[in-house]
DNA sequence: CCAGTTAGTTAGCGTTGCTAACGAATATGC
DNA sequence: GCATATTCGTTAGCAACGCTAACTAACTGG
């Protein structure tokens, strides 16, 4: 099945370094560094859904129902439902399209904005720290990998 | 506040590698990289929380249902509940405990562990794909970080 | 101007999260 | 050994989230 023997490549043995073990690995890791990271959740009074939706109109900007919808893969009565809940909750809000009357561009106020940077900052926090403790050529090593996971993430 | 430029590093300028922008480089990308996988877990008939749970299950081995509860960062009411729905599904059986009747132990069945190999290996094989493309020095690079980053989500 | 398409909502359902309260079994203390 | 406390899991009941089906309103193309 594999062909891990052919023509070895130029350095260091190639033998753990398929594309189906590394998915494996950094599929296994993610999952666990995000399963932890989660923890730091409970006291931002954000739930996930509510959390990664806001993350969105934060970081992206003002968006449409719809293109919200689909960028956190759910249906649009579920986002206007939610949208809905934030919005009577201060964390953004709906205005109406000048263009084209029957879109909502949703937008994120100063308060979801702070509640959301508190909630990430405490994620970062501890995964910070965490970093803190390695050595400096394996932080390098993260560095390099996570600019490029970003990008591989880009095109699946 | 930081201290970057204190006796500088060996190598490479250590500019962008301070803990903290690696760890948000790093938790953008997981978050990234997992939303997309999850794409392919619709046709797996799984839903999320149930795909995690039995995953957790057949890796884990079989467990009890606070352990599983806790694995899960969930209450045992919700895990309860959880667990007898994929029973009913053939997806796992709940056995009695010899030494202490009130646990309730976890165990995948062969149709369960079936399922959610197929489920893991949709998401595998698309993040393969994608890993195939890249230069075998990055490919390298992701081994190498993939394994730390095991080790750190460990420690959080 | 009329048919078709698109954006969002409403209605209604199943799943998944919680807390509170309980039963059963085990552990502890006197 | 027996009363009490603790632990494990369940039941009941609620809120949040996911879906599909069906609808209204608005835009588009002839």
């Amino acid at each position: 099945m594999t062909d891990a023997r052919q023509a070895a490549p130029e350095s260091a043995a190639a033998e753990g370094r398929s594309p189906a073990r590394v998915a494996d690995t950094l599929h296994r890791s993610a999952i666990q560094l995000l399963r932890r990271l989660r923890q730091e959740d409970r006291r931002s009074g954000l739930s996930g859904p509510r959390a990664s939706a806001l993350s969105v109109v934060v970081f992206g900007g003002p968006q449409t129902l719809g293109a919200l919808a689909a960028a956190e893969q759910v249906r649009p009565p579920t986002m206007s439902r939610l949208v809905r809940a934030m919005e009577s909750e201060g964390l953004l809000l709906r205005e109406g399209d000048a263009k084209d009357a029957r879109v909502v561009r949703v937008r994120a106020t100063a308060k979801g904005i702070r509640i959301l940077q508190a909630a990430r900052a405490r994620r970062l926090a501890r995964l910070q720290v965490a970093l803190e403790s390695l050595p400096s050529g394996e932080l390098a090593t993260l560095d390099e990998a996570a600019a490029l996971l970003e990008r591989v993430a880009r095109t699946l």
